[in-house]
Parts: C-alpha cells; structure tokens; sequence
DNA sequence: GTTCTCACG
DNA sequence: GACGTACGTGAGAACC
C-alpha cells in the first residue's frame, strides 16, 4: 500500500464510479474547481500530512490527487481551477462588513495556498483569478459561458453560495464525499429549489460570510415564505400582512437590510473571463515539471498511479503522515517478534503432582534467579478467590502446572485427581517466592498477590516481582490494552488458549477445580510461560523508551501499595445503608404513583423510551430530538429544559432518576459489595485501563460515590472509620490547574498559586479586566468554566453550551482568554503538533501518553483525539503526582511512627483511616509528602479534613 | 451485546 | 469552509 496518501485515499479519489457524474467522451463538459474552497475543507476532512521538508500538505495532497483523478479518467473536456484573489471585492462597497471578522487561517494551512497553485501549475490545469471577483462569481461567469456553447458544467464543491447555479446542465460534485448536489439535493438543504436560493439566503442571513439577512429568521422560516410569496421582493410589499407579530417587525424593519443581502448573496454571472473558453481544454500536463513537484512534495501514490515508477532514494522523500502511521505498522508486524521457525512450542508442559517433582522445578527457577509465575483460582475476586492451582516458567516453553485444589468442591465423595496437598506444596515454594534473589514475573501481579497474601493460600509475601502488563503500559498507555492475551498476540504472534474455551461459557461453564488436569495444564503453564517471554521481550524495551524511572519509581512500587488498600477496604455502617435504602424505596414508590397520575396512564419511569414518547408525542411538547437510534432523547439537559418550562412531569422524572440512581447504583450496589467477614469494601484498583494514567476502580467503583447533591452526599455519611479511628482526607488543590500554570508557564497564573489567591477570581480579573478585588459571581463562574474548558481542549461552542451564551460571545472569552495568556496558547498548539508527529503526547514527568485516534481518517475522531491530546498531560501529570505520593506515603507514616493507612485514592484526593489520636500527625505527615512530590513553578497545595465518615471528612 | 443515563474527578 | 461540539472513568437498566 502507497505509504504517503491516507488510507482512506479512497474517501478522496475512489469512490464507487456511479456516485460520480459520467460524461460521454463526446460531450463538451467543463470542471470547475473551486480551489480555495477546497483547500479549506480538504485540510479540516484529511489526516495531517507533512512533506519531506516538514510543510504540511494534506490539503496539497488531496488536491493533486483529485486533479490528477480528473485528467486520468478524461472526464471533462474542459478544466479549470478558480481562485479567490482578493479579500476585498464589489460586495465591500455594498456592505463594509461582508466576510469582516474571519478568523486567520490555521497556521498549518497557510504554506498551502501557495502549494495548490504550484500544484494546478505543474497538472498544466488553466488557473483562474480576478481582482475584485470571488471564485464564486467567476465559477458562475464560466458555467453560463460554457452552456452557451452547448456544453455541461460540474462545479467541484460543497459551498452552500454555490448552489444557487445548480440547474440541468450545471451540477455540483462535493469533493470529499464524492457525491453530486443536482436539484434535489439543493432543495433538501434549502426548502426550495436552487433559483430561490438567494431569496432564503437573503432572508436568513449567513453568519459566516457576515450577510446579515433578517434578524430572527432562519432557513427554515426563509424557506416557507419563499414558498408562499415567491420572493424576497413579493415578501417584503406583503410583509404588512404577515400573522406573527414579530416576524412582520423584523421584516418591516430591516427592509433594505434583506435587499443589500440579496445583493451579497447572488453570484455575478457577469464577471469577466479572465482566460478564454479555449485556454480551459484540458491537455496532457508537462511530464518533468509534474514529477518533479510530486517527488518534492513525497506524493508516491501519485507518482505510482501516474506512471512515474519508483525512483531510487525515493522512500526517503515520501510524505510521511507523522510517525503514527510508522508506528502503527510496527504494532501490527512487530520488527522485535521472534520468527515462528526455531521457537520453542507452547507446551507441552508439565503437571506436577509429587513433592519431588516440585523441588526439581523449584531448584531450576532459583537457578534461572527469574521465573515466570501465575495462579489459577475460583474467583475473580482476589479478596474471595481460593487457590487451585499455580504455574512456573523457566524458559520459554519450559512451565509446569501444579494443581492444588482441583475437584469438585464440597462434594467429599466426588472423586479427585492426584495432586499435591496445598500447605504442603505452598511451603515449599515459600522460600522461591519470597526469595529476594529470584525475580517473579507475573502478569497482573496485584491480584497473585492478594490471592497468596491471605493465610489459607500461604500467606506468602511474593518478591522481588515485575510485572508484564505494567511494563507494557508504562510504555504504551492508550496505545492498546494490556491483558496478556492481547500483548501475546501483539508481541508474540502467539494467541494464548482463551479462558472460555477451558471452562466453557453460560450455563456450561465448570469451575477452574473441575477442568481436567491435563486441560488445565496446557492453558495454566502457558500462561506462566508466555508472561516470561513477554518479560524478556518487553523488559529490555522500558529503558530505550525512555519509560524504566517511571516503571520502576512508580508503577512497580504501587502494586503493594494498592494491594493493601484494597486488602484493607473501608467500612461500610451497613445498618445506616439499609435504612436510607428503605427510604429511597418509599419514595420512589410515592414518585411513581405521582408520576403515573400526572401522564395519565402507567408508564415504566426508567424507560427512556416511553417516557419520550409520552413527553413529545402524547403530551406534544417541544424538543423531541431524536438520536441515532431513532429515539428521543430523555436525558438530563432535555429534561431540565422542559423542567424550566414548567413541565411538572420533567422535574418529577429528574427527581425521580436521582433517587433511583442513588438506590440501584449505591445503595444495593454497594449493600452487595460487603464483606460479611470484616463488614468492610474492598474495591479494585485497575493499574493499566485509564489511556491517561489514571487508576480506575470497580467492583465497586469506590471513585464516583455522589458528593454534588444533598441527596448524594447522604451516601458518603455510611463510609465510616472503626471505633476509635477517625477518616482523614487529603485533597490536591486545583492540580491540573496548576500542571498548566507549570508547562504553559504563566506569569500571572503562577503569581496568583504562589500567593495562595483563589485561580479562578485571578482569571477572571486578567480576561475580564477586573479590578483583582472586586470580581463577581458571575464572572468568577465563567473564568472558572472557561478554566475547566482549557484543560479539556474545548470549543467556543462548548463553552456556550455550557454557560448558556452565544457562542460568538463564548468566542470572544476565550479570544480574551488566549491574548491574556499567549503561552497556553503556544502550549496547547505545541500539544497538537507533538501528537501528529509522534502518535504520543507526554505528560510533564515523561510518561508517555499515546493518541492513536490523531490520524483517523474521519475528521470528527481526530478531532476528539487532538482534544484527547490536550488533556493527557494533564489529567496524567496530576495522576502522576499522586501516584508519586503515593508510593512514599506508607513508609513516610511508617517512619513517623504513626499506624494509619491507606485506603482509597480518588484521581486527586487520597482517604486514610487513622486512630482519633494521630489524626492531625498523619494529616501533617500527609501533606508534607504530598506537596513534595514534584517541583513545579508554582507550589503543589493540599486540603486536609477529618470525620467520623467520609462526608464530614470533606 | 449495545445504548442511554448518570455518578465521580 | 465544514463536522460536531470539553477530558477521563464504571455501573445499572432498558432495549435489541
């Protein structure tokens, strides 16, 4: 495959050949391309692309390659590419501010213009410009020009401004989608048929373009007058008889406004013809000169598809669409993957069912000084599961089974399959576990861990371990996955005997106890051997990747950090649960009841989709919109809409969703989660999920328990200390706030950290130019949002939404935002760029943080991946930082004598159990580790509270 | 199994 | 000049 077009090339040049206007060789057929409207939307719809001197070009080779498409097919006995010339044109003179306040292009667009005219140079494809005409008007000079001599016209682009020349004769090809806009399609747009195109546009104005049309009216309305009275002309001598009061005023009033629209609007066929009709005959282009700017610009395919050939030296001129692309090759075909000839096989292995046999491979793995270990249990749940059964590896292909606890349990007359007696075998591998001169190597090792720490498994403390998957994401976060399955198919080329296939699924899965023996070894001591190879294979790779510090300071001395949170769990004041949960029930009964009345009928409340179909179908109200999957959308920003209406029904169904929430998900949710031995939670901290490096929690999720309502909050009073103990909670302050103040480097932002003011009311000061003391609410709430929104790669639209403005004034905030602090901007530009060109962004600390969806094809993932990229440093540079506190915490309360500990970490808050008597000690200790984890520009700061429950800790 | 909704940072 | 619209998670219920 051609290594410099994208991979969907096709979305530019191949589409399917009856999408695509067909002309009889015979016709006389002109294209018209509308060049700098391409250039602009080629650039937002193709993946980034650089060419050897480093100028993007993705624009340049999207163009080139549909000019050359054109040519080769012969389609068109005439072509030609139109210009704009000029930003000032006659329009001006009618209407000052028409296309007043575009923005500047991107930077990365800008050395394209001139590219693309290389470009149409070098094709030999006639060019077209004209002082003081747009392209728009030049294109509709031409296509009446070439219908007057019996010719069609396809016009290459998507403008909107366009359309109104559509006719029989005279069509559109949108040129990214490969579609035609003929009649129907203009009509589908507009409402009306392409000649009252300007009278819709008239009357509804265009943003863009600043045409101002009549306030108020939008397509949609512009379109039904149109309809009824014909014209722009005919609407405004009726306009006195038109019903709506305030449409009658808006037309009254802006008269003459409507008319100069019309005027911007409407394309003049009767611009000059800068070139003759003649001088458009498509013709075969200048060989040299056209291979000579695809080789200096890396266009391979095209050199390829025009039969160039391939030059020596060429592969080291190829447009390269960043590293990803190098990358993601790599990833599929690893260049480190043993070859399958002359690799050890994946078994045999051995079942080890007496003490001698066990001995002998204990000897060999203390020899090896690092084995490959792993243990079959009954349960996911480390914190419940039963052992066995465990593995070891010495060499590739060299592992051997032991079961432990196979056979059916609780049935004493089932018989059962010879095996070692587990006390027995486990003091035998004590000393190789714990022996600080053999390395085990496990995949996942948190959870072997837990399974062996427990007294009826051993009570064996595993170490020195490494751990595969934690090597993996160390040095490829948001990359892939790190299950072993999925690293042995990546790395290894060799796909693992899958767990279901053992135990089989559904109804027929058996215990791991019940799988034969021999069954059991083949999937078991697999596994132990395949985490070794992977071990040899990826350790080595930590230190070239830039990534060991981080794997070894961080990542591997958090595994015993996590296990014993989750070993240690936080009490659950399960009498308390139970009452709120008997309340929430009454509730939602009442609810219900009320609910029903008020629909008139009986509905299932938690249904989505009847409560949408009794809110915009029987009850009619406005606002039904609908989603992809057809239907309406019920959630929160819909109802609290109707809510502000007055829609009874759409507050109670909010109350109603809160409550059932706080029930399903956290009442018996977390009612289940209790373990009846020690009346405490343990949850389980996922080391390698978050693509940002964060933990996540599960089973349960011990980091989204409500806080933000009244209501919720109730539900953090039953998280609970032990008698005599107290909760302390140690919370960063404004961290990712202060990661940016750090990398962007901000005068301002760091004065207002290093002097302990609040940030938000600092920003709003600086962009609202505020005096600093007197800033209000209101402002303070926007600079806050505006605050948040940075740090999430937002758009002024985003930014409306969420502070229920218009998004030209969400446009001006953060225009204001951007020019007050001109390093964020440089930063987050340098972000982008960063991510394009290497696939990955990098947190401050280094870790490696990976973006693949930066050079998707469709231009709305890349879109969320450049916004990804914006946020990775962050959100990963504070889970860095806490991590960092984390791993220093046990030791730093250790040495100060104190017997708190640890027991959950949510993103920026840490929560300690500590005895009533140490509590403002450990929060000393606490925080003084905490805010000295990293030296920033501005000090790290840290909140402390303490409680009886996790509620009052806050 | 997927989608919707909503809980947290 | 056009697409959709703020980052990252996990859980429960409804729906297909």
């Amino acid at each position: 495959m051609a290594t410099d077009g994208p991979p969907g090339g096709a979305a530019v040049a191949e589409a399917p050949a009856e999408a695509v206007p067909v002309t009889p060789p015979e016709g006389k057929h002109l294209i018209l391309v509308d060049g700098s409207g391409y250039i602009f939307r080629a650039f937002h719809a193709l993946p980034p692309m650089n060419n050897p001197a480093g100028v993007p070009v993705n624009a340049v080779f999207g163009f080139t390659q549909m000019i050359s498409r054109f040519l080769l097919d012969h389609r068109g006995s005439h072509i030609a590419v139109v210009f704009d010339a000029s930003r000032t044109t006659f329009r001006n003179e009618l209407y000052p501010d028409y296309k007043a306040h575009r923005p500047e292009p991107p930077p990365e667009l800008v050395p394209q213009f001139a590219l693309i005219r290389e470009a149409t140079d070098a094709l030999g494809v006639c060019k077209i410009e004209q002082e003081g005409f747009e392209a728009d008007d030049l294109i509709a000079a031409y296509a009446r020009a070439f219908e007057a001599e019996g010719g069609r016209v396809t016009i290459v682009s998507s403008d909107k401004d366009l359309m109104q020349l559509v006719r029989p004769g005279v069509e559109m090809l949108d040129p990214i989608k490969q579609k035609p806009i003929r009649e129907a399609e203009v009509e589908e747009k507009f409402g009306v048929p392409p000649a009252k195109v300007v009278d819709v546009q008239a009357l509804a104005g265009d943003p863009t373009d600043n045409v101002p049309g009549v306030p108020g009216i939008g397509v949609k309305t512009a379109a039904q007058l149109i309809h009824e009275y014909g014209s722009v002309e005919a609407l405004l001598d009726n306009a006195e008889k038109i019903k709506q009061p305030k449409r009658r005023e808006a037309l009254l009033a802006n008269r003459e406004q409507a008319l100069v629209s019309k005027k911007l609007v409407a394309l003049d066929a009767d611009a000059p013809l800068p070139a003759a009709i003649e001088a458009l005959e498509a013709r075969p282009p200048e060989r040299a000169g056209l291979e000579g700017f695809l080789r200096a610009q890396g266009f391979r395919s095209i050199l390829a598809r025009l039969g160039f050939g391939e030059a020596a030296g060429d592969a080291g001129t190829r447009a390269r669409r960043g590293a990803v692309a190098a990358h993601q090759a790599a990833a599929a075909v690893p260049a480190d993957a043993p070859r399958a000839p002359g690799e050890a096989p994946y078994g045999p292995y051995e079942t080890v069912t007496d003490m001698a046999a066990l001995r002998r491979w204990i000897a060999e793995a203390e020899s090896a000084g690092v084995v490959g270990f792993d243990t079959e249990t009954d349960s996911l749940d480390a914190l419940r599961a039963s052992l066995v059964g465990l593995s070891l590896a010495t060499a590739p292909g060299r592992a051997c089974y032991v079961p432990l606890r196979h056979g059916k349990a609780g049935d004493m007359l089932a018989e059962k399959p010879t095996q070692l007696d587990p006390a027995e075998a486990l003091e035998a591998l004590r000393p190789l576990l714990t022996d600080p001169g053999t390395l085990k190597v496990l995949q996942n090792a948190k959870y072997d861990m837990e399974v062996l720490a427990r007294p009826e498994n051993g009570g064996i403390a595993v170490d020195p371990v490494d751990d595969t998957m934690l090597i993996s994401y160390s040095m490829e976060a948001g990359r892939h996955g790190h299950g072993m399955d999925e690293l042995s198919v990546l790395h290894l080329g060799h796909k693992p005997i899958p767990y279901d296939e053992v135990t089989g699924t559904g109804r027929g899965r058996v215990p791991f106890a019940e799988v034969p023996l021999d069954r059991a070894t083949a999937y078991a001591a697999e596994d132990a051997d395949v985490t070794l190879r992977l071990h040899a294979l990826l350790r080595p790779r930590l230190r070239e990747e830039g990534a060991l510090a981080l794997y070894e300071e961080v990542e591997r001395r958090m595994v015993a950090v996590l296990r014993d949170m989750e070993m240690a769990g936080i009490r659950v004041d399960e009498a308390e649960l139970r009452r709120t949960g008997e309340e929430f029930a009454g509730r939602l009964v009442a609810m219900e009841a009320e609910l029903h009345r008020i629909a008139g009928r009986p509905f299932a409340v938690g249904s989505p989709k009847q409560l949408g179909e009794i809110l915009f179908d029987e009850m009619a109200l406005p606002g039904g919109k609908r989603g992809k999957s057809g239907a309406y959308s019920t959630d929160v920003f819909v109802l609290e809409e109707l809510a502000a209406q007055g829609v009874e029904l759409a507050r109670k169904v909010l109350d109603w969703r809160q409550i059932s929430k706080l029930k399903s998900t956290y009442v018996d949710g977390l009612l289940a989660q209790i373990d009846p031995n020690d009346g405490r939670v343990h949850t389980n901290f996922q080391m390698a999920v978050a693509s940002t490096g964060r933990l996540s929690s599960t089973d349960p999720n011990l980091q989204n328990i409500p806080i933000r309502t009244e209501e919720g909050a109730r539900l953090r009073r039953v998280f609970v200390a032990e008698p005599g103990h107290l909760l302390l909670a140690a919370d960063y302050s404004q961290i990712e706030l202060r990661l940016l103040a750090h990398v962007a480097d901000v005068p301002s932002l760091r004065e207002a950290f290093a002097r302990g003011e609040d940030i938000h009311s600092r920003t709003a000061a600086d962009i609202f130019r505020l005096d600093p003391g007197k800033v209000d609410r209101e402002s303070r709430r926007r600079a806050k949002m505006i605050n948040f929104g940075i740090i999430y790669g937002m758009s002024a639209f985003g930014l409306a939404t969420r502070l229920a403005i218009p998004p030209n004034e969400a446009r001006t905030i953060i225009d204001a935002y951007f020019a007050q602090y001109p390093g964020i901007r440089d930063y987050m530009e340098g972000v982008k760029e960063e991510a394009r060109i290497h696939g990955f962004v990098r947190t401050p600390f280094g870790r490696k943080l990976w973006i693949p969806d930066i050079a998707a094809r469709e231009a709305q993932r890349r879109a969320g991946a450049e916004r990804a990229a914006i946020n990775a440093p962050f959100q990963g540079g504070a889970a860095e930082v806490i991590k960092r506190a984390m791993v220093r915490l046990p030791r730093a309360l250790r040495d100060a004598g104190l017997k708190g500990r640890m027991l959950l970490q949510v993103h920026d808050e840490l929560v300690f159990e500590v005895p009533e008597a140490e509590a403002e000690a450990t929060g000393g200790v606490a925080r003084r580790v905490m805010e000295s984890v990293a030296e920033l520009r501005v000090p790290l700061g840290v909140e402390l509270g303490t409680g009886r429950s996790w509620a009052e800790a806050h």
